[in-house]
RNA sequence: GGAGAGGUGGCCGAGCGGUUUAAGGCGCUCGCCUGGAAAGCGGGUGUGCUGUAAAAGGUACCGAGGGUUCGAAUCCCUCCCUCUCCGCCA
């Protein structure tokens, strides 16, 4: 949510800033100046009645209790009068305070100012690292590999829910295990990360929170508890899957005061992801590059607004750091404003470099300045006493799983058909150094 | 899921229709006192909106939402949550 008293102070400022982002939102921001001056002048008045009212009823008191009743009877029917007159004033001013907020609600954060305008074309490479490792022709695809070593089964996901949720099986389990548990404790040893186990399931007011509500509701599942009175008929959604930690983890706080926390809090945070992801199937997509439920491990830091840019970059280098220690090459880009999330002001998207897959995207890093807090109402107090403040909220995927194994099976394969276990991964798959085809074990149809 | 109790300021806790601008206490803070400190005494101590150059002021908030009333923390309705006991359960 963007600062109401900034967006009244600098209406045409705040056009231009938005509009960079390729939309328009000239209509909305000159709707909300209107609705803005229309709800001031309405509250004046309604504070100003109140007042009234409120004289009135402690007369009424003093009245009775003075034996007065006549006296107190012509004050009561003023005083009720007014109150209907207030009655009035008040479906105005909620009317109107509604439509601002729905409004104010609808609006995304401005973008960093030197970030590139335009869509998805745009995005600006600004570092790279790694070698790229050239194809061969003895080299398999992700989902060739999968297959043939049967370390996941997208019929038997298909048949158990539906297209995109595979099972993971044997040794694709296990890697899956030893990456999670080893960016986990990655984060949490050498970036000094706290470990958060989040709910899967949230209330509206998360996702509210943190920007998927109320636009992008439909980008995820949505859970309904049975009604025996009214089945078939939800309504309102009860709760939602979450699409990612950032969305449980961001709201550990919300409507909270911290007082003088130390920023930043640095949390992560393993979970599943469940997206409903409309559109784009077929081959493009095969095997593990999109699913409708995926893994992943997320970084969340509550930032000090002053440093949340260096906080941004921290943690751009810690996702990568993941990369590095597993020796797979990737690159990162600046989003540029028409293809950023919603609340971000700025993100950084890193992309690994598969042989047989080419550039994936496996972490997403953006700084919503106080775009989130202010919908979390997430605020500190630097110091004791003082006036409280809006944090800054960051996050960024430390990793996403899918693609991250997809790198590590199409890089890590073998000419005899294995895949060796990276280095640091061998101490969490019980010191498994190969990965083969097993000569028993469970049936692969 | 059943029965009972309860949700009040940073915390404890009173209030159950009108001197509540929420008693009292604790904590915090400022001042007085003191050589210094403790004790004591006195003042201050929330959040949002509004307002202002800044203040002052106004208004709302006693779990949430609705209702009754001239007036609601207080009465009524609905919902949420917490605690105790029972049941069920990984």
């Amino acid at each position: 949510m963007l600062d109401k008293k900034y967006l009244r102070d600098n209406p045409d400022e705040a056009i231009a800033r938005l509009g960079l982002r390729g939309a328009q939102f000239e209509a909305p921001l000159r709707r909300f100046a209107e609705l803005d001056i229309e709800r001031r002048n309405t509250q004046t008045e309604l504070d100003e009645l109140k007042s009234r009212r409120n004289a009135l009823s402690k007369q009424v008191g003093e009245l009775m209790k003075t034996g007065k009743r006549d006296e107190a009877e012509t004050v009561k029917a003023e005083s009720k009068a007014l109150g209907e007159q207030i009655d009035e004033l008040e479906a105005l001013f909620s009317a109107l305070d509604d439509e601002e907020r729905g409004l104010l609600l609808g609006l995304p954060n401005f973008p960093y100012p030197e970030i590139p305008t335009g869509g998805e074309e745009n995005a600006v490479v600004v570092s790279e690292w790694g070698d790229a490792l050239p194809a061969q022709d003895w080299m398999a695809d992700q989902f060739e590999l999968g297959n043939r070593l049967g370390l996941f089964n997208f019929e038997a996901g298909v048949r158990v829910t539906g297209a995109g949720f595979p099972f993971l099986t044997g040794a694709g389990a296990m890697l899956q295990r030893a990456l999670i548990n080893y960016m986990l404790d990655v984060h949490i040893r050498e970036h000094g990360y706290t470990e958060v186990r989040p709910p899967f399931i949230v209330a509206p007011q998360s996702p509210l929170g943190t920007g998927q509500l109320p636009k992008f509701g439909n980008q995820m599942y949505h859970v309904h508890i049975w009604d025996e009175d009214k089945p078939g008929t939800p309504g309102q959604p009860d709760f939602y899957l979450i699409p990612t930690a950032e969305v449980p983890v961001a709201n550990l706080y919300r409507e909270q005061i911290l007082e003088q926390p130390g920023l930043p809090i640095k949390l992560v945070a393993y979970s599943p992801c469940f997206r409903v992801e409309a559109g784009s199937y077929g081959s493009e997509v095969r095997g593990l590059k999109r699913l409708h439920q995926f893994e992943k491990v997320e970084l969340v830091r509550i930032a000090d607004p002053e440093r949340s840019w260096e906080d941004l970059e921290e943690m751009t280098l810690e996702a990568e750091s993941i990369l590095r220690r597993l020796e797979i090459p990737f690159r990162r880009k600046v989003l540029p404003t028409g293809d950023m999330a919603f609340g971000s002001a700025k993100t950084y998207d890193v992309e690994l470099y598969t042989p047989l897959s080419g550039w994936l995207e496996v972490s997403s890093a953006s700084n919503t300045t106080d775009w989130q807090s202010r919908r979390a109402n997430l605020r500190f107090r630097k110091e004791a006493g003082g006036k409280p403040e809006f944090a800054h909220l960051l996050n960024a995927s430390g990793l996403a799983l899918p693609r991250l194994v997809i790198a590590v099976l199409e890089q890590y394969q073998q000419q005899d058909g294995s895949i060796s276990v990276p280095q640091v991964l061998r101490p969490y798959m019980g010191g498994m150094e190969l990965i083969r085809r097993p000569e028993s074990g469970i049936p692969q149809v």
